[in-house]
DNA sequence: GTCTATAACAGGATAGAC
DNA sequence: GTCTATCCTGTTATAGAC
């Protein structure tokens, strides 16, 4: 779908992604960068002349379109409800380590108003998960409403699952997140 | 309970807590702060010698004690479940904003190792809350362990409410954690 | 493309007058 | 207790050799 990037290139905003995750936007230092990535300062300026702002912006932008291929697409395509859902459960604890990595539309967020940069990207993000959630919801004989709010609801428990994993250094709350998923989403019509 | 703090000193604290949970503790510089506070910088380093990080780390037990007070001690106290709920939430309404405010458990975890110097304020605090919402279900008829599942729920949910409430720019996630809090505690057991 | 070295700047912290 | 002015360190960003 994206443009093919290189296996290096992979590399370095996986790497990169891991240093945003951890410390967020302010809190990642080009010198944090610089030792996670694997690269010189300059180096990076060179692969990334819009600088930091530049690489937070790929960084997510790789993340969301990782995202899209390995947990909104199964999520969208057809089979039974509650395979799509194992199965997208499975790319979670893959794409967060277990809850031990934390969000980066979490992390990017600046409350600051909506004046973030990130702010376009991480509510398209949130309303497609919420999309994807419901859709699957809808056609396990769920109402639009009710699909929509089951939705809402796993999409907190994932966030705040992850928020709460981090707080506690414990990976537990995101597995409880990931093994109730089937039956917040579908519930008794399972 | 706490040391008798000024009127003064509680608005300063609310001021400085308000741009570390916009911010968070990196993006938080001491011309946002001195801003925020309404202070130049010397003055807060004169009220604060061991300067941001003291800053955060009396803004942190402020706002601890406040949840204590407000909000886990309601809990405890007697009364109806139901209505020990509906209090706590409208002192989580008022704490929060409607859901405009981000958390600062959330905003001030570092998850770069449990080396944060906040780690350990955080986790207790996040255990206290568990533990008041687990009694509360426990005296509605919950059994000990489901108890404890609700309330782990019902933390997830509302970090997770306002992590989503932040994103998608509105208070509506946060407003419907609210609503349904009483029924996620309690369930049938109301 | 990556490195060493460095310039330009912002951030945290202090001094000293009032 | 608060201000103006300043220091010093760390950060962003760039130049130029290889």
């Amino acid at each position: 779908m994206a443009r093919p990037l290189s296996i290096d290139e992979d590399e370095l905003l996986s790497r990169l992604a891991s240093v945003f995750r951890d410390l967020g936007y302010e809190g990642a230092s080009l010198a944090a960068l610089s030792e996670g990535a694997g690269l010189q300062k300059a180096s990076l300026y060179h692969r990334f002349p819009g600088g930091k702002q530049q690489m937070a912006d790929e960084v997510l932008a790789a993340a969301i379109g990782w995202f899209g291929e390995n947990v909104l697409a199964p999520l969208k395509q057809g089979g039974e409800p509650k395979t799509r859902i194992a199965a997208a459960a499975r790319r979670l604890d893959d794409f967060y380590s277990g809850g031990r990595k934390a969000c980066l539309l979490n992390m990017l967020s600046s409350p600051r108003s909506a004046d973030g940069p990130f702010s376009p990207a991480i509510r398209s993000s949130f309303e497609a998960l919420i999309d994807a959630f419901s859709r699957v919801a809808r056609e396990a004989g769920h109402a639009p409403k009710a699909a929509r709010r089951r939705a809402e609801r796993a999409v907190m428990l994932m966030q705040g699952s992850l928020v709460l994993s981090r707080g506690l250094g414990s990976g537990e709350p995101f597995r409880a997140f990931l093994s109730a998923l089937p039956d917040d989403l579908l519930g008794e019509a399972a």
